[in-house]
DNA sequence: TTGACATATTCCCATATGGGAATGTAACGT
DNA sequence: ACGTTACATTCCCATATGGGAATATGTCAA
């Protein structure tokens, strides 16, 4: 097997650094193709195509307003990666609180 | 150029669903390469190249102990992603409130 | 209908992948 | 030194990728 399709899910999905920017700049608001290609300085198929892999797992929604497309970006869908990565939070915390403890070894030394 | 290597940082090395599984197992603490394969269930070649993975972009540490490498995940590497992440609550708290408002207007009716 | 604008899709290609199988390397006990 | 245990690495391959370039689709205005 190779690697998984980037469509798979929304953790494969956001693996990719231009379409974490582009859900950035979605989230400030409601936002044209040719808003992103502005903004952003990719090209506009890029823009399409990037757009298109985050809609399959649903980072993004869309409606049309005429000519124009316009995608936000779909929050739902990015709670579960915020509680994964969060279940791991006690080990950050943890190791603030050895090097706390170190820091205060030091001064009493 | 192709997709981004999977060592390039820890949003692409968590894309895959089995490294994910081992930081899990790794989170409740140190664990030697064969503990990971009974656990998990994957061969052992795959555990030690996934392994290899998340050691280059230090989602996890390593230290010897005579014939067996012990393993445990590292939460400073995963804390960005929740960083990040959680630059998106307002999206899915704002949802929320949609519903919640939509949710009182009916029960008013 | 025709032309212009906005977006989407297709084709091509170099590159990285993860699994399987086999093999390599390192540390221990005797 | 030798055999065993514990991991790591290598080779092979089907597959998906993202960019570039070109083209297709869709919507509006006149």
């Amino acid at each position: 097997m190779a690697r998984a399709a980037t469509t798979s899910d929304a953790f494969n999905a956001v693996a990719e650094p231009r379409r974490r920017e582009i859900l950035q700049f979605l989230a400030t608001g409601e936002r044209s193709v040719g808003e992103i290609v502005m903004r952003l300085g990719f090209e506009q198929p890029s823009v399409s195509k990037h757009l298109r892999v985050l809609l399959e797992v649903k980072l993004v929604d869309v409606r049309r307003d005429g000519r124009h497309m316009l995608y936000r970006t779909n929050g739902d869908a990015i709670r579960p990666l915020h509680e994964w990565t969060g279940t791991f939070e006690r080990l950050w915390k943890h190791q603030l609180l050895q090097v706390k403890a170190r820091a205060e070894k030091k001064s009493q030394a």
